[in-house]
DNA sequence: CCTCTTTTGAACTCATGGGTTCAACATAAT
DNA sequence: ATTATGTTGAACCCATGAGTTCAAAAGAGG
């Protein structure tokens, strides 16, 4: 019984996964049940039986993509917990990370596909939204927050702080990455996780960092 | 002859408004021709004798708002080619219009719309690409080196800093708008221009400005 | 060997929608 | 009036795809 509730369970991940990688590559409408279920390697029926339909295998099969994104994502912050001296140095580190981690293609389709979806959708966004922007900017203002009270920041507003400090990291991906559609050499990603530290730290810093 | 020349060019802008009202609300799949043409005031045929297809018909629509979107843009940057005395309260004007245009119905269509269908249509990105962010930062960076030479910002990059101004203005705007789907009230607008530029000018100012 | 659960493939139903055809109609120019 | 062009509505063909049914396998537990 153990080993067919396994079974169970790694068909269920087969479908949830197969279902992101067709959803991202062809989108909600174009994508068919059919080849989702090819994708995982399992029959169609067998689809309709872990899930109702095919809008809340949609719904499912985002969330799970969220959640391991998400997770990555507050990783990366780690850095940031025990700053070395070189203030500059880990912020370059953590911003570089995140570059890497947004640019990722799993995290470019699930971004198109919540803009492409929202409408259909309207609460898949509330599902996604703890793994969004708002958790990281939270979890971000909590470190920039420890850095202001040790006087190596700007005391004022860390969420503001925090929220600026992803806006100048993320918002050049847009227009380099071609919406997400284009590969970034990593050496593009440092100079750019560079500036952006650069920016932020004339803008936040202190003479003591 | 003339006002059935002009008879037929109405046709067509009607089905192309039309056209992006539809793609806009449904998606490109979910979106019927039928539809379209009830939107526009139109018979389907009517459709078909100006576009040849469904997809024509959406890169004509896309184009044709895109153009649309594009002149507002590039207008609402004329401030900057006489700034006042006070560089920061020029900079925050221009900044809240860019808000307002950027958060405008039609603007959060068109970008829902290109994130979506980019992948069936990667030519798309082409055709809007001018009207992108491309053609604004260019203009700002101009702008801005104006400024500089002007002793008013730092020397360095003007088109860094173009990127940077409008990383730090546009960025918070996708988790705040919750992707385009909220209305801002615009005192919300007219505090995220005032910050984004306090940061702005920490970053880039000159004592002189 | 028997049983219960799950999976599987194939065929099926049914709705949607792209694109076309056609005959009737409107309009304006000659 | 006639002719040419454009529009219209309705009906039509055809492909696609969601969701279901079913009988046959496959596998685990007893």
């Amino acid at each position: 019984m153990t080993t067919t509730t396994r079974g169970r369970i790694d068909k269920r991940q087969a479908i949830l996964e197969g279902a992101f990688t067709v959803f991202a590559r062809e989108g909600y409408a174009q994508a068919c049940v059919q080849e989702i279920a090819r994708e995982a390697g399992v029959a169609k029926p067998t689809v309709y039986n872990h899930m109702t339909d095919k809008a809340t295998l949609f719904r499912h099969a985002l969330e799970a993509a969220a959640r391991r994104i998400l997770e990555e994502r507050v990783a990366a912050l780690e850095p940031l917990a025990a700053p070395g001296d070189d203030l500059r140095a880990t912020l370059e580190e953590v911003a570089h990370t995140l570059l890497r981690l947004h640019t990722d293609g799993r995290s470019c389709a699930l971004r198109r596909l919540l803009y492409s979806e929202i409408n259909h959708f309207p609460d898949i966004l509330d599902i996604v939204k703890e793994s969004g922007p708002d958790r990281l900017t939270h979890a971000l203002a909590d470190r920039l927050a420890r850095l202001a009270l040790a006087g190596r920041l700007r005391a004022a507003d860390p969420d503001l702080a925090a929220e600026q400090f992803l806006a100048l990291l993320l918002g050049p991906l847009e227009a380099r990455t071609r919406l997400g559609t284009r590969e970034l050499p990593d050496a593009e990603l440092r100079t750019m996780a560079g500036v952006a530290v650069d920016a932020f730290v004339r803008a936040w810093g202190t003479a003591a960092a």
